[in-house]
DNA sequence: TTTTATTGTGTTAATTTGACACAAAAATAC
DNA sequence: GTATTTTTGTGTCAAATTAACACAATAAAA
């Protein structure tokens, strides 16, 4: 099927279930990864138009909240056993009337010739919820949904433009992060299997936006009793190889229950 | 007017604003005080019922979801310059069908006499956004709604039957409380406008549910700089009299901007 | 005047933090 | 093979923080 008359088919087929949704109510998910010493986020290209959005979805009338962003990341990464929290709610009552959504967008034409009920529904005003996921990138394999060409990393520090308010969500899931570090859990979510010290001083240091003194990051970290040791990884590069570690998740998750109260 | 006429009207009244107000959204406040060494909560009891709720409202189609929290929080306080933040959405397609709000309450059955559109409208699913705030217990006076004949404070230790998830989205409250507390404006929001150190440290004692020691709390508290420090307050009791403290407004919110890195 | 309870400040050992030192190791250059 | 380069793992140590207890000062009652 052409790309064109898959659109049209979805539009139509979503019309159709409309009033299986809520209305006025939607979820945005901010999905992190970790790729060569950035923090990136995973947004979707719609067609046509080349804007960017926040991967989200509707709400099904029997569905919980928390079970319609689950779907949403499942549909999009393929991945149903990460971790994903709820975040924010964002209830600005002229979140739709951002310019950008308002320029004639060729969803928004089609769907106005082909169904002005669904354009209406889509357009009205929306709450949000944002719920943000730690993924390890190298696992999942993102999928484009049926309005999008696109699905793909984007680094935090170059973010393309995003349609409504997708930037201040994106930066409110960021400020969450932050504030949260201690009771999340960033290492064993974003890295892979088995990394090296240096890799896990690196994540912190990015999402923490300051250096932390190597050796002692290095001593701390042993010390909260988390890490296994493994082989050395020979890097091929001269110098001393360093140590694979893999964290012991029962005890990770123990400890980040109560806080790590380490990095501030 | 009599309280049946007054619900009446009330009833009839909201139904035909009905147009102007979002369905299937609403927003919680849990209004906390501090009084007597207890945390305690701002509670409704409906009219002939007895079922005890927390503050809430609906969402004008033109009006942000913070400011609807605004709102209730003015019509049942008086105040409108206190602390309020967001903390939780609780979503499940099932809130509504607790089996303490399926009972044949009084409301809900003048509500079928006289306007089953806004029976159904009301015990439709809802999802609702839970606001906390702190407010000095001294400076209020609560005021029941049109729905309810009494509005007091009740202590945490000793909630009565709530109904639908109201106990849920409570203990949602002091989780975020607990966890936040570095983040927020706990003494100056709970406390009246000067206090004792024993006053100050009671209040994080009752929070963190532990005590804290004596001596080193007065010293580090002392030391972020924030307190002012003011006449002796002659107790009546058999003892030496401690001095009375209050915040400096300004560097006690730049302090708590950056969290204050000591609580925990 | 003595007693009681609580306050403000002192003291000290234990622990944590931050900054830097240095030998060991893996690969490269010679 | 030997010297060189670079990064790692661990060592050291002063400074700061924390936790626990000590004690004199003081307001009111006995």
């Amino acid at each position: 099927m052409d790309p064109e008359t898959d659109l049209l088919h979805h539009i139509k087929s979503f019309e159709a279930q409309l009033e299986d949704y809520l209305p006025g109510n939607s979820i945005d998910c901010i999905i992190l990864g970790y790729e060569s010493q950035q923090l990136k986020v995973l947004l979707l290209k719609w067609k046509n138009d080349g804007v960017w959005t926040l991967p989200g979805g509707f709400i099904k009338k029997t569905e919980h909240l928390d079970d319609a962003a689950q779907r949403v990341l499942r549909e999009r990464t393929g991945l149903s056993s990460v971790f994903v929290k709820q975040f924010y709610t964002f209830g600005s009552s002229v979140r739709n009337k951002n310019p950008q959504i308002s320029k004639p967008l060729y969803h928004l034409k089609k769907m106005e010739e082909l169904s002005p009920n669904f354009l209406k529904w889509v357009t009205d005003r929306f709450i949000t919820t944002g719920y943000f996921a730690l993924v390890d990138i190298k696992r999942i394999h993102p999928r484009p949904d049926a309005f999008s060409e696109v699905c793909e990393w984007k680094s935090l520090d170059a973010l393309p433009p995003l349609i409504l308010d997708h930037k201040a969500i994106i930066t409110k899931a960021l400020d969450h992060l932050k504030t949260q570090l201690n009771y999340l859990p960033i290492g064993i979510s974003l890295l892979p299997k088995k990394f090296t010290m240096q890799d896990l001083r690196k994540l912190y240091e990015v999402i923490l936006g300051k250096p932390l003194e190597r050796s002692n990051f290095q001593r701390k970290l042993l010390k909260l009793g988390i890490l296994i040791r493994h082989e050395k990884q020979m890097t091929g590069a001269a110098n001393k190889a360093p140590y694979l570690y893999s964290f012991s998740e029962k005890k990770y998750y123990e400890l980040i229950k109560n806080g790590i109260g380490f990095f501030s």
